[in-house]
DNA sequence: GCCGTTTTCGGCCCGACTGTTTTCAGTCG
């Protein structure tokens, strides 16, 4: 995925929102870039065969500009746009309650080209003295420049993904490495990643150092690890070690610091040896996999994801962790969106894909008729939804299609649909997808009344936060937890990259209580459906396993399940 | 800027909240 052209279209549809251009022109440029990335296209390959116009969406003007890029590496209205208006804005706009229109007064009144500017103009209370403005609205736009600094230098762990294939592809062809591995944040997987660590297993360490230079920008050189920054921020690190400490240095790199040390502390009176993280102590053993490590201590194998707290250590002693749950143990997938609503795709291709994955059933929950900016479906076109599915369920394509629906909970609690409805579904995801700013209590009750609801199955992304990007609305996660439990309800644990919600701390609060889980993609597009796979992740360090999972069930067990809830 | 078509240009989602204001513009989902 070229992200710098997704971050150039996207910078240009700012830009003209800044600039008050037709906000349809600007929409245009950031359509382009969804469709881009939902739709999984390589733009080079695209423009090569003259295919890129018949995406819809593309039109002259933007294949030239597109055409332009994959030759010259550059779009030269985006930089003349720069001219106009400094790309710094783009930022600030992405600021909660910072639009462009308010992008735009900064930089006509005050000059104000960045944040560190408009931080700046905060602390000196320029701000609170524009037209509209308060002291408290500045202070508001101080605090959340604050938290999109504390953000800077993190990213999505699945684009980390990405940038980690290319450089471990890099190294794989090289036979100056011996080993590779991803380690630390990426290898025990979480949910943004703040550096993407690498484990090199080399006897020559100075070739290795020198490949690097050649081919990235080196920013740091330490003794045991050289550094470099990508295009986007993201830190990258290359960990050295000799070919026979590599399983060692494996293990020490990838857990959190609670638990390498109290691992530390274990294998001294264990084994009687002093811990050294880089060199194995035990001298006459040399270890050839990272299981033996555990073997040797009398310990459980514990799966890289579990390694952040003590608690795993623990359970390794004992032998009681799980069997966690795995990509194999899906049978189905759950809240997928298609074309009648927000979604790229129709259902029988989504359905097919589906089938692909190696799925039995899938559960199409498009938005409900609240959910406007989405193309939330009335109830009209639900009854044709319906009719559809019954159709291709008869045509029969290899997979069971059920029919759902991600309901918006309304303020009061109450759901989208009448009764009438609501009892047509196989299965209601109910979601919240608007008046964030409630309080605590007026939201955890909102959510609570919707649990107890006979018609509602699972509760979609229960805290509504966007990684990196918007903060959790306020709600008290043990009562929801407590209300699923209390009435058989299903918690979703929302796999799209930017929400992995419920968050994977709370999974196993809601395991001790008894709550199933669905996996869901929460799926847009073809891609997307794969996501699931990517949740699973997270349902494994929430220590879930497959019977914790209701997508484990078969068709007719899942729908056992859920019609016992009314 | 794209689309669709009444083939030349109008429509493209829209309602609600928020803060500051005194009737509304900007932002959000």
């Amino acid at each position: 995925m070229d992200r710098r052209l997704l971050k150039i279209l996207r910078n240009i549809a700012t830009l003209l929102l800044i600039k008050g251009e037709n906000p349809f022109k600007a929409e245009a440029y950031s359509k382009a870039a969804d469709t881009i990335e939902a739709l999984n296209i390589d733009v080079n390959e695209f423009v090569r065969n003259g295919k890129l116009s018949e995406v819809k969406g593309f039109g002259e003007a933007l294949v030239k500009k597109i055409t332009e890029y994959v030759e010259t590496g550059k779009i030269s209205y985006y930089e003349k746009l720069g001219e106009e208006i400094p790309i710094g804005l783009v930022e600030i706009t992405k600021l909660p309650n910072v639009g462009p229109k308010r992008a735009k007064q900064f930089y006509e009144e005050l000059g104000i080209k960045n944040i560190d500017e408009l931080e700046n103009a905060c602390l000196e209370g320029k701000i609170a003295k524009l037209k509209g403005y308060s002291i408290r609205t500045q202070e508001i736009i101080l605090n959340s420049i604050q938290h999109l600094k504390a953000r800077k230098g993190k990213q999505h762990l699945m684009i980390c993904y990405e940038l980690a294939k290319g450089i471990e592809e890099n190294f794989r062809k090289d036979s100056i490495v011996q080993s590779i591995s991803l380690v630390g944040e990426m290898r025990r997987v979480t949910e943004v990643v703040s550096s993407v660590d690498f484990l090199i297993a080399t006897s020559d360490r100075s070739k290795v150092i020198e490949k690097l230079k050649n081919d990235y920008e080196i920013i740091e050189e330490e003794e045991d690890s050289c550094i470099f920054t990508n295009d986007e921020g993201v830190k990258v690190k290359f960990h050295f070690a000799e070919p026979k400490n590599f399983f060692w240095n494996l293990h020490n790199l990838s857990g959190s610091e609670e638990y390498i040390n109290t691992f530390a502390k274990y294998f001294e009176e264990v084994t009687g040896f002093k811990f050294d993280s880089r060199e194995f102590p035990i001298s006459n053993i040399s270890l050839t996999s990272e299981e033996q490590i555990f073997e040797i201590l009398k310990l459980q194998f514990i799966p890289p994801e579990l390694r952040e707290k003590s608690f795993a250590l623990e359970r390794a002693k004992n032998f009681s962790i799980p069997r966690l749950i795995e990509n194999s143990d899906l049978r189905g997938i759950i809240h997928i969106h298609t074309n009648w609503s927000d979604g790229f795709n129709t259902i029988e291709e989504v359905s097919l894909r589906s089938k692909e994955l190696g799925f039995e059933y899938v559960a199409i929950c498009d938005h409900s008729q609240t959910a406007k900016y989405a193309n939330g479906m009335e109830i009209e076109r639900v009854l044709q939804q319906i009719k559809e599915i019954d159709e291709l369920n008869e045509r029969n394509l290899g997979i069971k299609i059920l029919k759902g629906i991600e309901s918006d909970i309304h303020p009061d609690g109450s759901l989208d649909y009448p009764e009438e409805i609501l009892k047509q579904f196989d299965i209601v995801v109910v979601s919240v997808h608007s008046h964030f700013k409630m309080s605590k209590d007026e939201m955890t009750r909102r959510i609570v009344y919707a649990i107890m609801s006979p018609y509602s199955h699972i509760l979609g992304h229960p805290t509504g936060r966007l990684l990196l990007a918007r903060e959790s609305y306020q709600v008290d996660l043990e009562t929801i937890i407590q209300a699923c439990s209390d009435y058989g309800k299903i918690i979703e644990l929302n796999a799209n990259p930017y929400r992995l919600d419920l968050p994977w701390e709370f999974l196993s609060y809601a395991k001790e209580k008894g709550v199933k889980i669905a996996v869901c993609p929460d799926s847009h597009d073809l891609n997307s459906l794969s996501d699931i796979f990517y949740g699973l992740k997270f349902a494994r360090k929430g220590w879930l396993e497959n019977k914790d999972v209701v997508n484990c069930l078969s068709c007719d067990s899942l729908l056992r399940y859920v019609k016992a809830m009314s």
